[in-house]
DNA sequence: CCGATTTGACCACC
DNA sequence: GGTGGTCAAATCGG
């Protein structure tokens, strides 16, 4: 943890003397020449990023130790199953089940609300860069809408227990909600070319889910499709339903892995994540998603989270700070676990990557 | 033919 | 028993 408390720090100059830096160049392109203005949203954004990352590392080492206390409480409960032991007459299948459903209670999830704008003609032009296969889909009780599950397309090759559920939401049906699941363990090749590949190829895609799904006619009518939330000017919300979020979401605020006792899973991923701060750091303008950078996003504190907010009030403020590269679960959770493709396939700095 | 979707059934939890 | 989540057979479509 000292280390990592070092780490940190190292980080949290960077992050302040790179913010100096980019803003010495932005105010030189701005003073000397009519630079261009992609140049300068550019080196605004990142020395927004920088800046914002090095105060969320300060507030959340404020609030770590308060932070850690009820989080740990909130997880012993949480797992309680994990630690249970099936019953002796269990079949197989039983156990499989409950593997299952062990292994979906202790995923990290968190959900997104988005809110497409339809009319643009690129609704739904991008995903989120993953193949997700439709496994079923329920009415729910009280919804006006069907919700549908997605599971990562390569599950079975490669055992990627990412899943989704995606439900649009009845008081304003613009609105997608989307639950994540689980981070995706299969290298997915590509996160580049398969976040922004050609508008075309993600036309098509968006026309071969309409085409399928008779439910979803609606969504249609809006010029999305349930699979994208990287919507052009989508107002993207994002939840954390419960403390696991809180700690995989942001791990790189310091949330010791060490501290976190349960499922080796989803601890070694974030391990992974954790190590990759670093990584951010350099490439972080990069991370701004076309949603991030477009989208008005916020962190709300889900039914843990409450808890925590109550006494925690600059936690919520961390959180919600919009335009955040950490504050990305999407980019966290699955860019930086699926670094090694990442990496081959950077940077991310072509025009179509930085212009959506 | 193969992969994706649909949909009814099944299961665990509350 | 109701509900949400998943399975898997049937079906669809390229």
């Amino acid at each position: 943890m000292g280390e990592t408390m070092n780490c940190d720090q190292v980080t949290l100059i960077d992050e302040l003397i790179q913010g100096k830096e980019l803003a010495k160049q932005l105010f030189g392109l701005i003073s000397t020449s009519p630079s261009s203005h992609e140049t300068n949203e550019f080196l605004v954004e990142k020395i927004l990023s920088s800046y914002e990352k090095a105060l969320e590392m300060l507030k959340w080492e404020a609030n770590m130790e308060k932070l850690n206390t009820t989080i740990d409480a909130k997880l012993d409960s949480h797992c309680s199953f994990a630690n249970g032991s099936p019953s002796s007459e269990a079949s197989d299948q039983d156990f499989k089940h409950k593997d299952v459903f062990k292994k979906r209670k202790t995923m990290p999830r968190w959900t997104e609300q988005v809110k497409v704008c339809s009319g643009t003609g690129l609704e739904g032009s991008l995903d989120d860069g993953y193949s997700w296969r439709k496994y079923g889909q329920k009415d729910i009780l009280g919804s006006k809408f069907p919700r549908g599950y997605y599971r990562c397309t390569h599950k079975n090759v490669r055992g990627c227990l990412a899943t989704k559920q995606v439900q649009r939401c009845d008081d304003d049906p613009s609105i997608l909600e989307v639950t994540y699941r689980g981070r995706h363990t299969c290298t997915q090749s590509s996160y580049p070319n398969k976040a922004f590949p050609s508008k075309i190829k993600m036309e098509l895609v968006e026309n071969k889910v309409l085409n399928h799904q008779e439910t979803q006619a609606q969504e249609e009518k809006m010029g999305q499709t349930p699979e994208s939330f990287f919507s052009l000017g989508a107002d993207l919300e994002v939840k954390t339903e419960d403390i696991d979020n809180m700690k995989h979401i942001f791990p790189s605020f310091g949330l010791a892995s060490s501290s976190i006792g349960y499922e080796k899973d989803d601890n070694s991923i974030f391990n992974e994540t954790m190590m990759e701060n670093h990584f951010m750091t350099n490439y972080s303008p990069a991370f701004i998603s076309p949603a991030t950078s477009e989208s008005n996003i916020f962190f709300q504190l889900g039914e843990l989270g409450q808890s925590v907010q109550t006494s925690e009030s600059d936690i919520t403020e961390i959180i919600s700070a919009p335009n955040s590269v950490t504050n990305s679960p999407i980019m966290d959770l699955d860019m930086l676990l699926d670094k090694g493709d990442f990496d081959s396939h950077f940077p991310f700095n072509s025009p179509e990557f930085l212009s959506v």
